[in-house]
DNA sequence: CGGGTCAAGTTGTACTGTGCAACCAGGTGA
DNA sequence: TCACCTGGTTGCACAGTACAACTTGACCCG
């Protein structure tokens, strides 16, 4: 395989996996959705933060945010806390209840991932890891 | 990174990848969405084939398939040729200017691609795209 | 200070992709 | 023949998304 065909194989493959990526997580987890959870995921990682942050962050209208942001709050996943200085900002900050959704919605993708991955040598994984962050880099929202 | 973190990276690499896919795909391509362009992929690797098989291969509803179809069919993209033998059946299969169209959206995504990966040694993107084909042939459904 | 402008967020509207269920039409076998 | 199977379409509902208009609050400059 040459470099040319490489680069062929990577589309098609990327191609693939992100057709079926979003079925897939939602039959896997109805009770979070793929966005629902990376936006928890997010507000885990990052300790709280603003919609506005959301949306710039993973380049979705805002309005798109708020409802998200919105069901999530129903769903009593998250809460906002205004801010006292600028009274146009709510801080979003998960709930316990949504940590507590978040950790178990990671622990069964792991399950998924590491069965899926059961039988690859550690060298085979850390180098398909690494190049997987080298390619994501290469974008501009995470 | 051991065993153990590099799953932990994949997963996480996997899903950001997953969400903004189909975004960027969007942009790229408005003259094509991800899903038409893999069914008309599908259709010019099969050399035609029946909307049920479509279905069937990519884990979508036939309903779903019947719509996209119908759309592709038109803009003039795809032709519906009766089956003879059973009148139920209908050969799904490119016109010419599906095959132009899918021709050009193929051209531009792998200029894309390459583009992305213009500076990796082409050692690592056989290796990537050795470790993407063995992901993913850990699924059912291509 | 006051008015213009900017920023955060919400809401109305529309569109796409999707699944499920009901249905139709054509084939198949007891 | 009649019951059942199969390929496909259609009606309906829903999620996710964007865009545009709007509200509210902050900020800056004259």
């Amino acid at each position: 395989m040459d470099a040319a065909e490489a680069v062929e194989v990577i589309q098609h493959e990327m191609t693939a996996f992100a057709r079926r990526a979003r079925a897939s997580a939602g039959r896997m987890h109805p009770e979070l959705s793929l966005v629902s959870y990376t936006l928890l995921g997010h507000l885990e990682e990052s300790g709280g933060c603003r919609a506005t942050d959301l949306a710039a962050h993973y380049a979705l209208d805002k309005s798109t945010v708020s409802r998200q942001v919105s069901a999530l709050e129903r769903a009593g996943l998250v809460g906002r806390h205004p801010d006292p200085d600028d009274h146009r900002v709510q801080t979003l900050q998960l709930t316990d209840a949504g940590r507590e959704i978040l950790a178990q919605v990671t622990r069964s993708r792991r399950v998924a991932f590491r069965e899926r991955l059961a039988d690859w040598p550690e060298e085979d994984l850390t180098r398909f890891a690494a190049y997987l962050e080298r390619y994501n880099a290469g974008t501009a929202a995470d």
